[in-house]
Parts: structure tokens; sequence; C-alpha cells
DNA sequence: TGTATATATTCCCGTATGGGCATATGTACA
DNA sequence: TGTACATATGCCCATACGGGAATATATACA
């Protein structure tokens, strides 16, 4: 029952089932998802680490960057991020998200700005 | 984004989960719902009644008692109960809630002995 | 009208949560 | 070794949340 509830929690944060929504389409660094999202990095860091906590997503280092993958064994995580992607015209913020992130590359090396 | 969130928040807290899960399988009234889930009576009418300011059930009086039947006009709410209970047996609560749910008319008529 | 039952609501409290900011850690490169 | 950038973490605060206990309201019935 936990398992289930706590899946929940961890959708009912804007910024996390927004990094969810992005990782479900590609693997991505800290430094794009702030970008992206527009969210200051610390916060970015702290959900993913919360994600990581859940065993939702894995992060591999490579070199400067540190990427962030979905882990995509949980059926029921997965069926709900799918069925979310399958309108994005209901949700306007998401529409921004998936437009930005045609731009990823756009954003490495860019953190400082975020960082102050 | 909110109108997503707000389901996920919705769905985080167990004793709501439960109620809906009960609900999306036949309408019910506060005492059958206490009384099968053996959760205190204010607790059980608390919650409903956030279900229903989130318009996902609706209430009916028929004499004593009140009727909650489930709005099944929330698509993605709809596919997630489905979702879950299509695999009960990873959640042994949500088997214990059915199987009680088939003794349902034992609890009406006794919400004295839960209410204090 | 008085009593019993069913349901809703109020009050209060402990706790969890998310976020901002500053800072620490890690990596690359000169 | 020093600097710049990328990422993680710690501290602190405001707020939201869930729950218990008591109480109010509604209905039925004697």
């Amino acid at each position: 029952m936990d398992q289930l509830t706590n899946i929940f929690k961890t959708l009912s944060d804007e910024t996390r089932l927004r990094l969810l929504l992005l990782l479900q389409q590609e693997e991505l660094c800290v430094c794009q998802l702030s970008g992206i999202l527009d969210v200051p990095q610390p916060r970015v860091s702290k959900n993913l680490s919360k994600l990581r906590d859940m065993q939702l997503v894995a992060d591999e280092r490579k070199e400067k960057f540190v990427f962030y993958t979905l882990k995509r064994d949980n059926k029921l995580l997965m069926e709900i991020l799918e069925k979310i992607l399958e309108d994005p015209e209901l949700y306007p913020q998401l529409a921004v998200d998936r437009m930005r992130l045609g731009e990823k590359e756009k954003y490495l090396d860019r953190c400082g700005i975020r960082c102050g």
C-alpha cells in the first residue's frame, strides 16, 4: 500500500512530475533539466535525489555532467507517465517543457546563469 | 498542471485511495465505508468531503444514510484505479478491503461501535 | 418532544514537505 | 595549485496536511 501512496506522493509535486516526464522522453543532465524547466539548480538536484531514493531514476556521471535516466521497471508509473504524455495539449506547461527539450544542447554549460 | 498534481495528492493518502478503490466497485454509505476500512467515522467523512470538493465523488442522502458514488468522468483517475485493481494480490490491504466489501450489509446500523 | 443513530464539522496538534539561500564537494583545465 | 563550472547538501522557515477528540447537525422513531 505504501508502495502505491509513495508513488502518488512523488507525482504530486509539480517539479518532480515535470522531471519524470522529461526523463521519460530522454536522458538529461541536471544542467539541462534546470534550464528546460527554468527551475533553480538546487531544487532540481534535491528532487532528483528524492527520485533516486525512490528508485525511480538512475544517475551516471559523464565528466562534468551527471546524467539522469528514468528506471522503467515500475509498470504503474510508466503507464501513468505515458497516459499523461498522450494528451499534451491538456497541460500547457508540458507543451512548453517539450518544446524546450528540443533545445536541450542550449542548456549545457550554462548552469552558472541559474546557479547565482 | 495543478489538475494533475492535485489528483496525485489526493491518491497519495492511504485512506482516500482505499475509499476511491471501494467506490470504484460500488456505491456505499459512510457507515459501510467506515466499517469496511476499519477507520473512524470522522476520518472517513473528512476524506469523503475532500473527495467531493475535488469533484471525484457525489453524495446522495437516502433516509438515515448518505451514499457516495464515484464520478467516472476523470479518465486518468479511472485508468489508475482500474490498473491498481488489476493486480489485487500486489496489495494485501486491498484484498482485505475487497473481502470485507462482500459483507457490506454487516456494517449498516453499526456506526455507533466505531463512532465512540 | 426525547432518544438513538448517522454524518459533518470544529479545534488543536504533531509532523512532513518544499523551497530559498548559502555552502560544500567534485571535475576539468590552465 | 588556482579558477571556473557542475552538482549536492545543510540550514532554516513557512506552510500544508492528516488525525484524534469532542461536538454539532440531521434523520427516524417511539
